[in-house]
DNA sequence: CCGCGTAGTGCCAGTGACTGACACTACGAA
DNA sequence: TTCGTAGTGTCAGTCACTGGCACTACGCGG
């Protein structure tokens, strides 16, 4: 019954974080997430590269967003400053989806193989972000550096904004940054 | 022929380093490693937990060494000056291996699965160091951002100094950190 | 209404990473 | 010599993942 493919990608998706979550990802076989979303394991596989990547489709579309947002930042902007507002975006787009986004993470956090993936896609996501600032006019070594920190300090952001949701992630992330330029300029005696 | 069992692994790593080299990472099985070791494909798996591990095994002692120079490291120093200290030992280190570093890290650098495990083993590398800057007193949340962005940082030098190597790393290093300094300076407008 | 191409799927056989269980052998200590 | 232990070989088995081929729903032009 090949219904639209979409739909059935869909049904893997979120079969795939119902198994993980109650059993573990390492007790849960492709199988088993293939017959609860009523296909067969060979279209798991056509949908998805590995039994990880089910967990990682929306990736693609956040980095896009992210750098889309790098590309209409005005000019004249530092940039940090630049990444700053991605950051922002960033936030908005997580919290947005925090019913999905919210188990996915902690199935995640609970497995070693699905954290490496998540490494391996900020890895991508940062590349990405890098080129964005380069099209900006950054320079070739400088985009890559700010990539890189500035994505860190945000992930710092968000988990301190994850442990304590009193305050807006905004806020979190000008005081991650904050505690960056403290450390940096207080370097170098 | 129990041997030593040190040198079983040892045999294992240089096995698997030429094979990956000549064949490419997915086209060698690991029975095909054990075979040029002289042992069998089990054995391979009492040494190493997969595939990939075979190519990290001195990792460990790294992160050791760096966490030992983040400890003996004198008081007053700023987080980045203690990481610093950290950097350059890495930096030694790395030189001294170099005949066997740089086959593995072009053998890494080709292959996407493996690259996935060396931001793993990274990602526990800074984990180690800001734990280590904890226990010199350093914040919680300060420890982490510090370790990350200094990691970071590093890494982009080292990239820097493999790129042009007619410098020493150590000059790339305090290019790359007054630059980080510039960037976080100047943001925030 | 009918062919017809295409995309999505099912089915099946196969490879290769990894595991558990058990037996065997070298080697050092009692 | 005996015995414990660490390292290994062997074998059977699970499961992630792939290639090939046939089938079926759907859209489109005739």
């Amino acid at each position: 019954m090949p219904r639209s493919g979409e739909e059935a990608r869909r049904r893997l998706q979120q079969a795939a974080l119902e198994l993980y979550g109650e059993r573990g990802f390492d007790r849960t076989t492709t199988a088993e997430i293939a017959a609860r979303a009523g296909v067969t394991e060979r279209t798991f596989f056509r949908h998805f590269s590995d039994k990880r990547e089910v967990l990682f489709g929306g990736e693609a579309d956040l980095r896009d967003a992210m750098v889309r947002e790098v590309a209409a930042a005005p000019d004249g902007l530092e940039p940090f400053d630049v990444l700053l507002r991605a950051f922002r975006k960033a936030g908005e787009i997580l919290e947005r989806n925090r019913p999905f986004s919210e188990p996915r993470l902690a199935v995640i956090a609970a497995t070693p193989a699905l954290r490496e993936r998540e490494l391996a896609k900020h890895a991508y996501l940062t590349e990405a972000l890098a080129e964005a600032l380069r099209r900006r006019g950054v320079g070739e070594r400088l985009a890559g550096l700010a990539a890189q920190t500035g994505w860190a300090t945000c992930h710092h952001a968000v988990q301190a904004w994850l442990d304590d949701s009193s305050r807006a992630l905004d806020e979190h992330l000008d005081e991650t940054f904050a505690d960056l330029r403290g450390l940096t300029a207080e370097a170098g005696a």
